[in-house]
DNA sequence: CGTGGATTTGAATCACCTCAAAGGTCGTGG
DNA sequence: CCACGACCTTTGAGGTGATTCAAATCCACG
């Protein structure tokens, strides 16, 4: 894609309307706290600005200075550490409500890179701004304290699942997570549609993406899921959490010092 | 938080714990710039207290509320998760100028559940005193920030860990984390005294005992650690360093979008 | 249309796991 | 002080889930 575009350029035009699809409303956002701590409203450009990036455009890369953390409102972002040539590793997917970059926050260069998935939309916020008003400094940093501490969480929550799911157990897990909380709302069916490929995926959850075929596979052999390349409809939401859920035979226990 | 200031005897026993006999300097400390921050000299006890664990005592249990981070200045603590009864899962361990806790800090409750391994001395700063003055508050928080941001890195890199690397991988990967920085002083070897069971360090790994017990026997095949229970000493840092390198062969190379 | 990447499927191999059992080690109680 | 039990550690044998290699579509896009 292009990927020589300056990497903050499009800051630069406003974003005129909205995608089709719909942008998660600031209520959502776990950045919601910053924002409001900032003092700005919706559309105060001084501290939380608005930008748009298509589809495989870069919002930050590796080791680049830090410029504030991002919120996704819609679209979905992938960060990415690069090993070596030719060879990289998903770290994260955003959607809307998460943020991005905050790994920076402490140390002022980003940690991977950062690149939209879809046409995304994100909101920029300035947190190390130095006119942000004394008074709201100490809220501020507790609202970053807050998502660091989520981020945190959602990390070590990650690597319990890398260590005791087996491929079936982290794909079912990752799609049941794509669709949120509502799986449980609407018994029908959830259907989604994975802005990321294959690979990204299976490289996230740390199987081969031939793997991850053939589960796929399984799970639509087996009616728990009907997928068509990217859109994927979850047809049995509770078989599916039987399935996430982590093996309870195995005599794992630690030991007791 | 020097050690010359310690008058209780229990500070002063020697302790014979892996990774460093001596405790700690508040100087190699990760909460060193929090304790500054809280404005306290070395002895006092206002936000920050001090305290000794027996191997095997807890330090907090998952759930229970909030009362401070810690760092541990000598010993090794494990923190792990109770998925089921007689299920466990280590997250994390923490060793001498680590922290242990942070992840609460936010939440009002600790997540997981934190055991000394063996004789432990902890530095409990109590980040959230309602005495702490006004005018330091902005100073703590952004040392808070600044921790939760290695930490949040650390449990990134540990994630790439569990998706890119084979069982030797992690074990290598691992003891070079424990022999730390100086590993490439001393060519001579180094030796390590694990405070932990080769269940928990299996457990921490995502790998089974029998794998990780297998693996140690080939390294000592290989002349490249000599291992007798906890008592491990690495004989080829450089072999070592090498085996741990993620392999550099394969194409999982993320697609452009 | 043709091309390159993404996706899917097959076959064979391998790394790791599970099951089993034999030492070790440590703390406890007789 | 020793015997005992409980648990940790180590080793073997066998099974299997996941990978690697290979190749056939499928798809978007110039």
């Amino acid at each position: 894609m292009t990927e020589h575009n300056a990497t903050n350029e499009h800051w630069l035009r406003q974003v005129t309307t909205p995608l089709g699809e719909a942008r998660v409303p600031c209520s959502q956002c776990s950045m919601q706290g910053v924002c409001e701590a900032l003092g700005g409203d919706d559309d105060d450009k001084t501290f939380i600005r608005r930008g748009r990036l298509g589809g495989g455009q870069t919002l930050f890369r590796a080791g680049e200075a830090f410029h504030g953390v991002y919120a996704v409102t819609s679209g979905a972002i992938k960060t990415y550490a690069t090993l070596d040539k030719d060879e990289a590793q998903v770290v994260d997917f955003h959607f809307p409500g998460d943020t991005v970059g905050l790994d920076a926050l402490d140390r002022g260069a980003y940690t991977y890179t950062a690149r939209a998935l879809t046409e995304t939309l994100v909101c920029r916020v300035d947190v190390e701004n130095p006119h942000i008003p004394g008074e709201r400094q100490p809220r501020v940093q507790n609202e970053m304290i807050r998502a660091l501490g989520e981020q945190l969480r959602h990390e070590q929550s990650l690597s319990i699942l890398l260590r005791k799911q087996n491929a079936e157990q982290r794909i079912v897990t990752f799609l049941l997570s794509l669709a949120g909380p509502s799986v449980w709302a609407s018994a029908r069916g959830i259907d989604l549609q994975l802005p990321m490929s294959r690979k990204d995926i299976a490289n996230y959850l740390g199987i081969a993406v031939e793997t991850l075929c053939r589960l796929f596979k399984r799970l639509q052999d087996d009616k728990l899921v009907d997928s068509q390349g990217r859109h994927v409809r979850l047809l049995n939401v509770v078989a599916l959490s039987e399935l996430a859920r982590p093996a309870e035979h195995a005599e794992s226990e630690v030991c007791a010092v």
